[in-house]
DNA sequence: TATGAATGAGTCTTCATTCAT
DNA sequence: AATGAATGAAGACTCATTCAT
């Protein structure tokens, strides 16, 4: 039944913790974060005290999940590091990576959201993300492009309260995006004509 | 079949309803709109076919309370609609009751994104609000003071996007308010100053 | 919302009666016999207590509802009677009826099981038209044309089974119709070509 | 989350599976195929998620508790493969042999006539006994014992009606035993002495 | 007499997590 | 290390019937 190319190889414990990440990848992706774990450890072919010793709490795996995508998402950040010479427009697409990486699968924001108001296995990840959110930002607060009165968490939430107004995949509507560009026409300082120099 | 020794005298069945929001008010304030149908029942000391008589889905017994706090905001919009003559400024405001309607209760604005989507208890209260702020827009748009590229939809999910990231009343820290500012400043056109006209 | 021409006339008890009956009808029509008592109160626009207070058990609501059918059962029982003359034949176009009047409502021939088990108000017509079987079987006994070991009531739980399994009107296949001519081919006794000397 | 005092040791799986179904065939032997997985699960001292971990669906506790009884109804079948020459005498006997099957448990007919019309749990079942069915009629009619007009399936539902109407065990009188006569005698071509030679 | 509010036990099912094997 | 059986508290909702008004 389904299963990678090795279905529980045995060589050795981390492959098999990859092999759980593969499958736990797919099974958010298409069931959202609310599958069930039983229903992850069964699609893995391993029991529900294998998958609970590589990731003691639901959180835990989502929290592998996540890590995951913050390669790509760092790679993203590097990209725009070395492209982007304006700061404010390096905020903008910050903010556009970090939409995509909380909208990775259907309910992620809710957790999120959590890991941000009390500590869990999600914080961590929040936090780093918050970090360079932080960064990008006072770039561009240097440059005078970003209001001095927000801190990368106000970025951050905002962007993942428009993730969560959006949906994962379901964003059919333009109000994802247009959402996405009020939050990142709101947070500048007076913009003589934002809406008319995107390119993207 | 049992008939406990009292059984409620039903004194009123309007006097029981309102008891029963009352309940539910509460409830809801007190452990957000998760809080168990039978929970509630409980607490109101009625069975749980009477909490369902009064509100066949849980559904409706949230558009119920949503109702008793639309007239809250209806009074709101009267204010504003009265005093405020400057349309930009208006709909600012009208952002802001929004925003404490939707935040009324925690977990509040999981429904109400649900009602936007799919017709629910819920979708009719959301369609007035999403009208009136419609016209709040309309008025803003046309006296220059707001982007035309967007809907009173587009401000319904983003006041609810911000609600969910703030949370209740538990919001403590201030990047409710600061989301809320974005979301006022970024859905207008160029604005020389918004960040300093802020007097509220 | 729906009812007759007149809307609880209140004239008297009767006529609020027969409208219910109407209701309870065409409710039982439409959804089956396990339609709940509120539905057909408040589609008949009275309380479940007068309801209850016409019908004191659902079994009674049932039970009345059988009695109109009878009326047009008893109809066809005279017909047969004065048209049919070979006593085997008349036992079958009795079945036919009998079929009939039992499939009125889905669900209706588990209650009839019941009653033709133990005492219920429906009881008193299950007798009825077991005793009128029981005359036609009798006959055609007399005849030679039926077997000489069963009784009235054997008839009549046989064409229940069978207006059971086939359902009231979904009885899409032919299989009702087969299992209603194995049965009446069944209690022949032994028959040189009972398939092919029917013309109804 | 709670941990009661004693967690039952799970000797064998296999062991409590067998476990369960004997307490549910009881259960279900005592009080119908309506008894609640609840009281099911009470009953065998296991936890309601035990219960569902081994049977999902209340649907596949019933499949299961025919799997068993399938056994012997297997054996039956091989029984009169190996005994009756005879096809049509053969097919009364399956007949029988059905009828016992269906009328294991009180209440069972409803979810078998179900199993036929939408696909269940209990489906496989059917089809496999229908099959049978259909095999031991074929013979009959190529024998000229049975009319031509009929498959299996008109069979199976015909003895599932009748087993419907006489009730499990409490049948008490020879009813039930008459309509399977009536049955058999039914789908028969012309039989000059089918009352007579039974020895059964 | 009519009303309709109130009852509340009962139904199936889910799932994160633990722990005996 | 791995397994997968066991847990059991919830949860939303139904409906025949009663009885205060």
């Amino acid at each position: 039944m389904s299963s990678g190319p090795l279905r529980r190889p045995r060589k050795d414990a981390q492959h098999n913790r990859a092999h759980i990440l593969d499958v736990a990848q797919r099974a958010c992706t298409d069931e959202g974060v609310d599958v069930s774990m039983d229903a992850i450890a069964k699609e893995a072919g391993v029991g529900a005290g294998t998958l609970y010793r590589h990731f003691p709490r639901k959180e835990d795996l989502l929290a592998a999940l996540l890590t995951r995508h913050h390669e790509t998402l760092d790679q993203r950040r590097k990209s725009i590091e070395a492209e982007e010479g304006h700061a404010g427009r390096a905020l903008e697409r910050w903010i556009d990576a970090l939409g995509d990486w909380m909208r990775a699968y259907e309910g992620l924001p809710e957790p999120l959201r959590t890991a941000c108001r009390v500590n869990s296995a999600l914080t961590p990840a929040c936090l780093d993300v918050i970090g360079t959110t932080e960064r990008f930002l006072r770039s561009a607060q240097e440059e005078g492009d970003a209001r001095q009165d927000i801190v990368g968490r106000d970025i951050f939430l905002g962007a993942l309260a428009i993730a969560w107004a959006g949906g994962s995949k379901a964003a059919g509507d333009r109000t994802g995006e247009k959402l996405r560009d009020v939050l990142k026409n709101g947070w500048g300082t007076s913009k003589p004509s934002r809406c008319d120099n995107r390119s993207d």
